[in-house]
RNA sequence: GGAGCAGUGGCCGAGCGGCUGAUGGCGACGGUUUUGAAAACCGUUUUACCCUUACGGGUAACGGGGGUUCGAAUCCCUCCUGCUCCGCCA
């Protein structure tokens, strides 16, 4: 959410933040839809005021004079009801518009359409070269029985897998390790709720927006977090920190779970886009200042790149363009991890920076000590390791010409001491 | 799932129709005193929005929403949350 007063100053901005980042929403509407709201709540004030003054006398008064008031004050209330019925009508409309104002880019980013003009910062590490013809990841699922899609489409629907055997247990060895990496550097792991309120969803900003991509129990009114950000961005939702207490630092495991509406028939091969997998998230909570945020959103990026650098896996850092930005993000940097059998480099985490847009929306503040006003956090998140996808490139890049696949190292002792799957 | 009880300021806890944004205690902060500290004493201590250059003023909020009333923390309805007992089950 944005400052309303930061939209009266300078609708322009605003509008150009929405139109880049390719965000319908109607700043004039808003504006208007403001004015005519602050208009009636200030006269609904005035009433009020005259209405305390007058009823406060009643009960000194006798006689004819408290008659007199108690006619006055009826004829103040009779003047409430119109004005009342105004703000009703405009309230909701006001906060449905304030949902949907976008957080404007960075400067820094770059202007584009869509993920085809993101733009491309770095590259990390070799990318292998094969002497044999390498299978890809489906293939060596199968053929090692460690995957198991067939069945998990029969059973759960397109999109549904299983692992099993040395599957599964790689899997659970690069979460269990990326979380030991965010243990070491100082983030609180946290085991989190995944069926969250409307308000988690819309604190966080996936709401309104993203409904079709959330599985929701309509029975109980509850939502399926498609990633730990929403349950670790809201857990103090609505509080108020101490400023001694910030920077907050979290690192979750969660399952995730995605409906993928609108990408039918789009990365239907294999692990790469699927509805439920598990992940490693991270997520800061800072103060009010873009620095911090700023020092953060390189902390996460850098702590991401630890992993990926320990599993030795090439990868690409890409500053994402405004068309690609959600609209509470101020700046996002995606990891992209090479994966042969798709011969690119593919996005495996994403790092975002909001700075008070989501703090706003949930209420989450702290005291400022100098001055003891309570102030907006800022927030960020990123991915650590989201498996199975990190799979795709981890069994496709350690695989061997006799069809067996590497452990990584830093894996191995999470499988037992097991260096090989075959 | 059934029955009962309860939700007040940072915390504890009064109030049960107007003089209560709310007594008191604790905590926190500032000051006096002290070589320093403690103690004691004095003072300050919610938030949002609106008006105002400022000083300051106004409105709203006692779990959420609605109602009764000239007026509600106080009465009524409803929802939510917590606690206790019973049932059921990991």
């Amino acid at each position: 959410m944005i400052d309303i007063k930061l939209i009266r100053d300078d609708p322009e901005r605003f509008k150009k933040a929405a139109k880049d980042k390719k965000i319908e929403v109607d700043i004039d509407r808003l504006l208007q839809v403001d004015t005519g709201l602050l208009t009636a709540k200030q006269r609904l004030q005035e009433i009020a005021t005259e209405k305390n003054r007058v009823g406060k006398s009643i009960p000194k008064l006798t006689g004819d004079e408290k008659q007199q008031a108690l006619a006055e004050l009826a004829k103040l209330k009779a003047e409430e009801p119109p004005v009342d019925e105004k703000v009703e009508q405009l309230q909701p409309e006001f906060d449905f518009l304030m949902l949907l104002v976008a957080q404007p880019a960075d400067d820094d980013v770059p202007l584009g359409k869509d993920d085809t003009e993101n733009v491309e910062l770095r590259r990390e590490g070799q990318v292998r070269k094969f002497d044999f013809k390498p299978k890809d990841h489906v293939q060596l699922g199968a053929d090692l029985g460690i995957i198991d899609i067939e069945r998990g489409v029969r059973l759960a629907g397109t999109r549904n897998y299983f692992l099993k055997g040395d599957g599964a247990r790689l899997h659970l060895a690069v979460l269990q390790f990326s979380m030991d990496v965010m243990l070491a550097r100082g983030y609180t792991p946290m085991s989190v709720p995944l069926l969250m309120k409307d308000e988690a969803m819309q604190g966080t900003g996936y709401y309104p927006g993203s409904e079709e991509q959330t599985y929701r129990m309509e029975t109980d009114e509850l939502n399926l977090a498609g990633t730990a950000e929403v349950p670790l961005t809201a857990y103090r939702m609505g509080e108020i920190l101490n400023e001694e207490d910030l920077p907050l630092k979290f690192t979750g495991l969660s399952t995730c779970f995605r409906r993928e509406a609108g990408a039918a028939g789009k990365d239907t091969y294999g692990l790469y886009r699927i509805h439920q997998f598990d992940k490693v998230e991270q997520v800061v909570i800072c103060k009010n200042s873009v620095e911090e945020s700023n020092k953060y959103h390189k902390e996460i990026l850098s702590n991401s790149e630890v992993v990926l650098r320990a599993l030795e896996l090439p990868y690409r850092v890409v500053v994402v363009c405004t068309g690609d930005l959600g609209r509470g993000q101020a700046k996002k940097y995606d990891i992209e991890t090479w994966m042969p059998s798709r011969g690119n480099y593919c996005e495996t985490h994403s790092a975002s920076k909001f700075y008070d847009f989501q703090a706003r929306r949930m209420n989450l503040r702290y005291k400022e000590s100098a001055t003891k006003k309570n102030i907006f956090c800022h927030t960020l998140n990123n991915t650590v390791v989201a498996s199975p996808r990190i799979l795709i490139p981890i069994l496709e890049l350690y695989q061997n010409a006799d069809g067996s696949v590497t452990v990584p190292k830093v894996l191995q002792p999470y499988m037992g001491g097991q260096e090989v799957i075959k």
